[in-house]
DNA sequence: ATTATCTATAGATCTATAGATAATGC
DNA sequence: ATTATCTATAGATCTATAGATAATGC
């Protein structure tokens, strides 16, 4: 029954991986610790060799969805030829993004889940990755970011999240799609509105 | 133990009221009926006289935490004097409706967990009730509401959502309010573009 | 010898149901 | 007599733990 300590790290990676996965389709709630190692291909009485507790592995799933996800668009970002922001928003707000929950963006699918949780050390986690989404939208829209910059780089995200979250919610296909593009069109519009010199819509005091 | 039809009725609101509260609060799995029923001040065995199952209820409360949340706003916006979308805009992204959760929106507190619930029926609700939202923002921004308008007014609800979803999550008071200011000054400078002529953000093609 | 994983289980909680009880409403 | 609500419970599932097992790693 034992395996190699690599192998058993892996293991865990693979425990935290499915985790990820799971918790984004199904809620933090709505999945056991069973399911869960079942996924990794494992019994779940191993859970408690590898976590503290179920809170633990709801922490480290989160982290890495989170952080994988903005590395995707980091990269996206990275790689983009003419209109980095178009790229970033247009792909968040895609049919894909949509409609692949469980690859998704964790503050959509698991935001409200979280800010209900009574874990201060989950939410600093989500408030770190925001920081770090805010950090790659200001360096797309300024090489030298300032509030106002900081300002417009809120106002966008909240409107990929509430665009995603909404799309995600409505049955008619086109009332869905309607909701991406038009959160998309939105948020590039405040992006430009922060290029012209900063008194754009979100920007601070 | 019986009680007149009239209290029994009663009780069966004072249930959905309840449960209204506490979906919003713990999420449609972070609550048994046991406590939803003790909330109401009754126990949890009379459950199923008045409701054909968990999801039937899980309909119920969300039905009426949407239709009274459109309610209170489409007050606020009908008492307004000048202007009525910065009245509801800001009303909406103000910390008292941050801090409120159990009373607040329930697309931002229910609606990731109604996205992955396979209810027809529930999403089908959402789905009126955000089509509820979108009307009445149609009426704020003009008189004779277009497709542009309402590409305006899909822009305008993807920001608050998502803007108050974000300052839920963000511990830091200070980011907290810049996420419900930005998101603000955001919505309200899209609802400006839309009332310029149509040509603005989120504009249908 | 150590330890990663397994089987088995405790104790709590969840949805749903059965049958008892007592007040309403004919 | 009817019925709204109660007590009690079935059966499933959840988190967490205990102890057995078998392969690694010294």
């Amino acid at each position: 029954m034992k395996v190699s300590k690599e192998q058993a790290e892996k293991n865990r990676q693979e425990v935290i991986a499915s985790a990820a996965r799971l918790f984004r389709d199904r809620g933090f709630d709505g999945i056991g610790l069973s399911e869960v190692m079942q996924a990794a291909g494992l019994t779940h009485g191993g859970f408690y060799k590898n976590f503290e507790s179920k809170e633990d592995l709801v922490r480290q799933a989160a982290e890495r969805a989170l952080s994988r996800g903005r590395a995707r668009w980091t990269h996206e970002v990275a790689g983009a030829r003419g209109d980095a922001l178009a790229s970033f928003v247009r792909g968040y707000l895609s049919p894909e993004h949509r409609d692949r929950v469980a690859d998704g963006c964790a503050f959509v699918a698991l935001g409200a889940d979280a800010a209900r949780r009574g874990d201060a050390r989950l939410r600093e986690i989500f408030e770190a990755e925001a920081r770090g989404y805010l950090d790659l939208l200001d360096g797309i829209l300024s090489a030298e970011p300032d509030e106002a910059t900081r300002g417009a780089s809120i106002a966008i995200l909240s409107t990929m999240v509430g665009g995603l979250l909404m799309a995600r919610l409505m049955q008619d296909p086109a009332l869905s799609a309607r909701f991406l593009r038009a959160a998309a069109d939105a948020a590039l519009a405040l992006g430009r509105g922060a290029e012209d010199g900063g008194r754009a819509a979100g920007a601070a005091p």
